[in-house]
DNA sequence: CGATAATATATCGGTAATCGATATGATGTT
DNA sequence: AACATCATATCGATTACCGATATATTATCG
């Protein structure tokens, strides 16, 4: 259905799509600067008007993925007030950012265009 | 992080965005007519512009899943030539498709707000 | 006419990630 | 003092995609 040495360039891995949403919106998050997982939970939950939302059952394991990767750093702040582990992105996190955002803003059009045709037409 | 009671509608539940997406493209394909599994995928493929691609190893659950669910139906092709397996759009997955379209197109714009601020920006 | 490629469907095991539940403890509030 | 909220962590169950494998039929080409 299609040979292994497709060019292609932007292909759809279903897969790896919804990490790869939930790792962007990270990303996203804390390209305003470092924040800790809890904040960067409600400021995607706010961002987005409610749509996406960090379960913290998914949250953690995916900010210890995006370190171990190197996408992102956590450190302990070292400060008083509560245990928080402050995340900063990393520079491989920063270029993950920016060609992640843009195949997926590729591969959204690819979506709309097959659904347009198939959109409730208002009355 | 959000009460039960949560009004939201449009929620991103990541473990079924991937199904959905595939469900869409399936239910996108036969909308413009009855259609065989290989048929779909090729079809599926060519109007993606490749960007969505469906292996044959998921192809045919998703087309069983969905039969069970009453999306499509399917018939064995009483012709002659190969056996085929032809598709048709049952009223729930047109309801199905008009429907998820709206929330997808909702979620996306979500999305696409998040990343916006986080696009490359053209030297 | 014999070999091979493409069409067409089906199923299974491995893998990976979300999700809910559960645990722990500090801090602020009443 | 009691309670809700903040904040992080981990585990088991579930789900379903994906590659490999199997089976058959039909078209193509030498």
């Amino acid at each position: 259905m299609s040979k292994p040495g497709t060019p292609g360039g932007q292909e759809f891995d279903a897969q790896g799509f919804a990490r790869g949403i939930h790792e962007l919106l990270v990303l996203a998050a804390l390209r305003e600067g470092p924040r800790h997982g809890y904040q960067i939970a409600l400021d995607v939950e706010a961002h987005s008007n409610g749509v996406f939302r960090f379960r913290h059952g998914t949250l953690y394991p995916i900010l210890h993925r995006m370190d171990a990767k190197g996408l992102i750093h956590g450190r302990w702040s070292s400060g008083k007030g509560r245990r928080k582990k402050v995340y900063s992105l990393t520079d491989g996190g920063r270029r993950h950012l920016s060609g992640e955002a843009d195949r997926v803003q590729d591969i959204m059009s690819g979506l709309m265009r097959m659904l347009r045709r198939a959109r409730k037409v208002p009355a």
